[in-house]
DNA sequence: GCACTATATTCCTTAAAAAGAATATATAAG
DNA sequence: CTTATATATTCTTTTTAAGGAATATAGTGC
């Protein structure tokens, strides 16, 4: 029951709901989702952190950076659905849809000084 | 999207989660679930009013009582996969399986004085 | 070693949700 | 019309979550 309302937490916040569908589109850092959402970075990284608990993402380190990805959801059986069923939701959504056109043009490189 | 959150925000109280896992099995009306929860009635009152905000439920009065249902999912996709979900979720949940069984035994005429 | 950068964590403040008590509405029965 | 019952609503208090600033950790390059 912890992990199912978990889960349901963790997706019932609208910059969580941002990250997973950015990450639909390819692995991010916290620098790059930082800057597309423009939050400050502690908050990303705290979201972050919910949707890892969540057994929503999963980090990879890479040096200095941490590369987020969406979990394959072996975590949990809530995770992997709802991240199945997300795939296709709110693809629509005008939010959604800006923000996967901004992140096509952000560049790690650009964004990380 | 702020659809997608509040069904998600609905389904992240265990309260709320156990609602719905008992609508699955019958109707009840509000004394009924009270009962069953061990809550304060004006608190079942407002997890259902959420509950029905976010799609999930439905209510028909009948007299002094108000039946509440597991709504037909029209309102919004995210309620109606969800129910969906949750048919088969969280029935080996031990906390479920004893309300559930619980309400089999519960008598509407025994509750409401 | 030192300086620099990316990320995480802590602490504090603010906002939002839940719990509780009291009251209001509405329907039924006498 | 009065009484009683089921449910809803309001208001207040408490708890929980989110935002923000500051600091800590951990790599990288010199």
């Amino acid at each position: 029951m912890k992990d199912f309302t978990a889960a349901m937490k963790a997706l019932s916040d609208q910059n969580r709901v941002k990250i997973i569908k950015m990450l639909q589109h390819k692995s991010m850092c916290v620098c790059e989702i930082k800057a597309a959402l423009n939050l400050p970075q502690p908050s990303v990284s705290k979201h972050l952190k919910i949707l890892e608990k969540a057994g929503l993402v999963s980090s990879q380190k890479d040096g200095l950076w941490v590369n987020y990805h969406l979990s394959d959801g072996s975590r949990t059986p809530y995770a992997a659905t709802l991240l199945g069923n997300l795939r296709h939701w709110l693809d629509d959504d005008p939010e959604i849809a800006g923000l996967v056109e901004k992140i096509s043009f952000l560049n790690r490189k650009d964004l990380c000084k």
